[in-house]
RNA sequence: GGGCCUGUAGCUCAAUUGGUCAGAGCAGGGCGCUCAUAACGCCUUGGUUGGGGGUUCGAGUCCCUCCGGGCCUACCA
C-alpha cells in the first residue's frame, strides 16, 4: 500500500469558480485521489481557498463587508461547491488559518537565517483617496507608447508594452478613478531565488517525466532574459499574514504582511496541520506527510494545477522549502493542464462569461459536468466546451451506454426471474472472452489512471461499459430464456456482476452514479476488481436487485438552446 | 519584441526513441436486434496529417519557411 499525498491548485477566494478552473485542478486531482483510494493506498487529498491579497480587499470591500468575514462567508460557498461537485477532499483548508500564519512565518524566517532574504527599499504607488498602496495593474492611464487610454500600470493590453506606472498619461485608481496619487517610498522582503537557481535547476532536470507544459514553463523563467529572478515576498496590506520572523518580531517591517504567492503554497502544508487539529490528531499525524525526517519518506507527492500557477509551484514554492534547509516534501510529480475555453472564447469571471460552478449544479447534478470535463480535459492543449459537445458526449455516453445498460440488465431480469438472481446455467466461451476483453481494458484503464492520462482514461472506461453491451448483444438473453432458462439466467448473473464492476471502475468519474448502481445490485463491497473473475462471481445466484430510476436523463435540444443563450451573457 | 505550445476525417481527439500510424468516439449511410432511456450491436462513407521546401531507404513524427490559434513575459492570483 503505498502513501500518496496529493494537492490541487488552492482556488483564490474572490467569488465563485468557472469550469475551466475546476477542471484545471481540483476536479482531476479528485479523480487521482478516489482513484488511489479504491486500489487501496493511502491517501491525503488537500484543498483549500487562496484568501489573501489585494483583489479579496477590495471584492471584501465592494461586498461591503470587513475583508475577514467576507472570506469566511465565500469560504463556506466554495466548500459547499466543492461538496456538490463532490470533491473528496480530506481536508478543505483556509490560507488566512493560524497553521498558516505560524508555518509561513516559521519559513520566513529560516529563510531568512540561512541568508536567503534580502530588504529592498523601492517606490510604489500610493493612492491617498483609497488610503492604500496599490499593486501596478490597479493602477490605469493612457499608454505612452500607443495612446490606449484604459492601460494597465504595469502592461498595456492593447500594444503589450511593459510599463512602469509612473509612465502612464494621468494615471489613476482603478479602485476609486481618484488622481490623488503620489509614489512612496516602502521597504519589502526579496527572496533571493538566484541563489537557488542552480539547485532548482538541477532539480527540474530531474523531472523528466513530467509534462512538457510543466518543464517548459520552469525552464523558461530559469532562463530567460538574465534568468530566475529574485522576488519580493511582501506587500503593503491589511490582509494578510503580518511579516514576522518566525515567532519574533521583524524591525522595520511593521504592518506589512506576506505575499499570498508566499503564503498560498505553505498552506498545503498547513492544510494538513488543519486537518490534524480538525480530528484532533497530534502533529506527528500531518507530519508524517511532510517531513521526510518524521515518517515522509515513503510518501509520493502530487500537485494538480492551470498552467498558470507552475512557475510558482516548480520555482517559488520550491525555492522555499529547499531554502529552509529543512526536510520537507518536495513535489514529486506536477500535472498541470491548459485552458478549457467557453463557446469560441474564454471563460471570463470578470465578464460572467461561460459557466460558473454554482450555475452547473443548478442546471445538472455533478456526474454530468465531472463525465464531460474529466473526458475533455484540456491536456494537450487548450480545448473548449459548447454545448452541442456536452449534450451529445452526455447523451451518448452516459445516458445510452452506461445508463441504458444498467437499465436493460434490470429490466430484463426483473421481468424473467423475479428480484433476485437466477441460478443454474454455466458460463462458457463468450464469458470467456468477455473475461479476457474485459481484463485487458481494466488494466489499460488503470495504466492511463495511475499516468494521470485523464482522457485517455475515460476513453479506456466508456470501452469499458461498451463491452457490456456487446455482450449482452451477442449472448441474446432475450432470445435464449425462450429455450434455456438457465443459460439466460447464468447471462444475466454475470450481466449483474458486471454493473457491480463497473460501478467500482467509474466511481472516480461518476461517484453518484456509482453509489447507484451498487444500491441497485445491492452490494456495499467496493473492493477493485484486481482479480476480475472473482469479481465477476461476487454476486451469487439468490443475490438480491432492484431496478433503479434511470442513472441519467437525456439533454433536450431545447434546453441546450436555452442554455446556451442563458449562459453568454453577463452574469447576473 | 522574445519564448513556449498548438494546427491530423464535418466535430472532439489518438498515434513509444521517424518504420503497417493514418486511427477512435460522435455525426452521416446500410443492416441486424427488440431486453432497454426511439436505447444496443454489426458493417460502412470521410483525411495527399495548415501551405511550401528540405534531411532520410522511409516523416503528423526531424530541419527551414510561411499562414492560423493559444499561452507566458515575473507587482492579479
Amino acid at each position: 500500500m503505498a502513501r500518496i499525498l496529493i494537492t490541487s491548485a488552492i482556488p483564490y477566494i474572490n467569488g465563485i469558480k468557472h469550469l475551466g478552473n475546476l477542471v484545471g485542478s481540483q476536479l482531476p486531482a479528485d479523480l487521482f485521489a478516489r482513484f488511489n483510494r479504491a486500489l487501496g493506498h493511502e491517501v491525503m487529498f488537500l484543498c483549500a481557498t487562496d484568501e489573501h491579497g489585494t483583489p479579496a480587499e477590495l471584492a471584501a470591500a465592494k461586498a461591503g463587508k470587513p475583508v475577514e468575514a467576507y472570506c469566511a462567508e465565500m469560504h463556506a460557498v466554495q466548500a459547499e461547491l466543492a461538496r456538490g461537485f463532490r470533491l473528496s477532499f480530506d481536508h478543505f483548508g483556509r490560507s488566512s488559518s493560524q497553521r498558516n500564519h505560524r508555518l509561513t512565518q516559521h519559513f520566513a524566517g529560516r529563510l531568512a537565517d540561512a541568508g536567503l532574504i534580502e530588504e529592498v527599499a523601492e517606490k510604489q504607488v500610493f493612492s491617498i483617496d483609497d488610503n492604500r498602496f496599490l499593486p501596478d495593474r490597479y493602477i490605469t492611464g493612457t499608454c505612452p507608447n500607443c495612446g490606449y487610454t484604459a492601460a494597465r500600470g504595469d502592461q498595456c493590453e492593447n500594444c503589450t508594452k511593459q510599463l512602469d506606472p509612473t509612465d502612464l498619461i494621468n494615471p489613476r485608481s482603478s479602485v476609486s478613478g481618484s488622481t490623488n496619487l503620489e509614489v512612496r517610498q516602502t521597504k519589502h522582503l526579496y527572496l533571493r531565488q538566484r541563489a537557488l537557481k542552480h539547485k532548482l535547476e538541477a532539480w527540474i532536470d530531474s523531472k523528466t517525466d513530467w509534462p512538457i507544459l510543466t518543464t517548459s514553463i520552469a525552464k523558461k523563467w530559469l532562463n530567460d532574459g538574465d534568468g530566475l529572478q529574485d522576488r519580493g515576498i511582501t506587500r503593503d496590506l491589511y490582509w494578510g499574514i503580518p511579516v514576522r520572523k518566525g515567532d519574533q518580531p521583524w524591525p522595520g517591517m511593521e504592518g506589512k504582511v506576506f505575499y499570498v504567492w508566499f503564503d498560498a503554497p505553505i498552506e498545503y502544508i498547513a492544510c494538513t496541520a488543519e486537518w490534524a487539529d480538525a480530528h484532533g490528531l497530534p502533529d506527528a499525524a500531518w507530519e508524517r506527510w511532510w517531513r521526510t525526517d518524521k515518517g515522509a519518506a515513503d510518501v509520493t507527492y502530487y500537485q494538480f494545477m492551470g498552467k498558470d500557477n507552475v512557475p510558482f509551484h516548480t520555482l517559488s514554492f520550491p525555492a522555499t522549502i529547499l531554502g529552509s534547509g529543512e526536510p520537507w516534501k518536495l513535489v514529486d510529480y506536477l500535472k498541470s493542464f491548459n485552458y478549457l475555453n467557453y463557446d469560441g472564447g474564454q471563460f471570463s469571471t470578470s465578464q460572467g462569461r461561460g459557466i460558473f460552478m454554482d450555475q452547473a449544479l443548478e442546471v445538472l447534478p455533478a456526474d454530468y459536468w465531472r463525465w464531460w470535463l474529466l473526458s475533455h480535459a484540456p491536456e494537450s492543449s487548450d480545448s473548449e466546451f459548447t454545448w452541442e459537445n456536452f449534450q451529445a458526449s452526455v447523451n451518448k455516453d452516459l445516458a445510452d451506454v452506461l445508463g441504458n445498460l444498467v437499465s436493460r440488465v434490470t429490466k430484463f431480469a426483473l421481468a424473467k426471474f423475479g428480484d433476485s438472481l437466477p441460478e443454474g446455467g454455466s458460463a462458457g466461451p463468450r464469458e470467456a472472452q468477455l473475461e479476457t476483453d474485459l481484463a485487458a481494458r481494466l488494466r489499460a484503464y488503470e495504466g492511463f489512471m495511475a499516468a494521470m492520462e485523464v482522457r485517455k482514461a475515460a476513453a479506456e472506461l466508456r470501452a469499458i461499459w461498451v463491452l457490456g453491451n456487446e455482450y449482452l448483444q451477442a449472448a441474446a438473453p432475450w432470445t435464449v430464456v425462450k429455450t434455456d432458462p438457465e443459460a439466460a439466467g447464468a447471462m444475466v448473473r454475470l450481466a449483474m456482476n458486471l454493473i457491480r464492476v463497473f460501478a467500482i471502475t467509474s466511481a472516480p468519474f461518476i461517484p453518484d452514479a456509482s453509489t447507484a448502481m451498487m444500491a441497485a445490485v445491492k452490494s456495499d463491497d467496493w473492493s477493485w476488481p484486481h482479480d476480475l473473475p472473482a469479481a465477476l462471481r461476487a454476486l451469487p445466484a439468490g443475490h438480491g436487485f432492484a431496478v433503479p430510476d434511470n442513472l441519467f436523463r437525456k439533454i433536450t435540444d431545447e434546453e441546450r438552446a436555452d442554455w446556451q443563450v442563458r449562459f453568454s451573457g453577463i452574469r447576473s
